[in-house]
DNA sequence: GTAACTGCAAAATATTTGCATCCTT
DNA sequence: AAGGATGCAAATATTTTGCAGTTAC
C-alpha cells in the first residue's frame, strides 16, 4: 500500500526513506508548525541532528514545507499546502500564534489583505503573523 | 551639549555608555533594520560581541529597538518609533524586504489591515513582512 | 563610593561539512 | 550496481554565563 507520505515524497523525486517518511508524517499530522526540537522529541531521537537538519532543507528546497517568519527568531517550519513548487514559495500567508499554549498555525484558507506602502514600494510577497488566543485554548 | 541618543538612553534610565550611545547612533541614523553582524561591522569591531549582545537585549526589553521576524530567520533589530514601553512592544507593524538590496525597512506609519481569522482565534497583535522591491532601487 | 556596564574567557547551543557506510531504486 | 541518504566525528558559528576590572553617576 502506498500512503500519502510516500506520494509526496515520490512527486517529488525523493527517495522513500525512514526519517523523511516519519518527519513528513509530523508534519501531515499536526495542524501547527514543528520546530528542529520539537523533530527531535516526537521522533524519539530516532534520528540523528544532522539528518533531522539535512531533511529540513530538503523538504524546503523542494517547496514540500516552509519555514515561518517569528518575532522571536526561533526557526519554525510548516507544510506547504498548495501549489508550492522547488525554489519558489507561494506564500501569501496567514500564521497565527497562540500566546497561551504557543502552538504556530498555518492558516492557508485566510486570505491576506492588501496594505497600502508607501511610494516606490512594490510589493511581491506578503507573510502575516498573527498572535493572540487560538481556537483551543 | 545633550544628543539625542543620550536622551532615550536617559528616558530608560540606562547609564550613558560609548557602546550604547554608538549603537543607538546606528539605529537612529539608518531608516533600515540591522542585524547582530551588521552592527559588529559599523562600529568597526570596536565594541565585544558580547556587549553588543547585551546591549540589544537591554534595548529589547526596554522598548527602544524590537526584533523583526524574517522568513530567512535571522535576527533583525529595528527602532521602535513609537509608544513602546518597558515589556510590551506596541507592534502593529509592517515591515518591508527589498528583494534586491536586501535592506528591511520598518514602516510605522502603514495601517496593518484587518483579516478575518477563522472560529475561535482572537488576534491581539499582528506583524506584516512584504518583500519585493524598494524606493531605492 | 556604589551600582551598573564592559571585556575576556569559557561554556553551552546551534548549524555545517566531510567522509565512510548503508539503503533505495 | 550506482547514486543518494544516513550517521558519526569534527569544524564553525552563535549565544549565554561568570567574573574581575572599569566607568557612570
Amino acid at each position: 500500500m502506498t500512503t500519502t507520505t510516500d506520494n509526496i515524497l515520490k512527486r517529488n523525486q525523493l527517495s522513500v526513506t525512514d526519517s523523511r517518511k516519519k518527519i513528513l508524517e509530523l508534519f501531515t499530522a499536526n495542524d501547527g508548525a514543528l520546530a528542529h526540537s520539537d523533530i527531535e522529541k516526537k521522533t524519539g531521537e530516532k534520528f540523528d541532528r544532522v539528518t533531522i537538519y539535512r531533511t529540513l532543507q530538503t523538504f524546503v528546497e523542494k517547496g514540500i514545507i516552509h519555514t515561518i517568519p517569528t518575532v522571536d527568531n526561533s526557526v519554525l517550519y510548516a507544510l506547504c499546502k498548495m501549489d508550492c513548487t522547488e525554489g519558489h514559495h507561494h506564500d501569501n500567508h496567514v500564521h497565527f500564534v497562540c500566546d497561551n499554549c504557543n502552538v504556530t498555525y498555518c492558516l492557508d484558507d485566510v486570505v491576506t489583505p492588501k496594505v497600502n506602502l508607501p511610494d516606490g514600494f512594490k510589493p511581491k510577497v506578503m507573510d502575516v503573523v498573527v498572535s493572540g488566543i487560538c481556537k483551543n485554548c
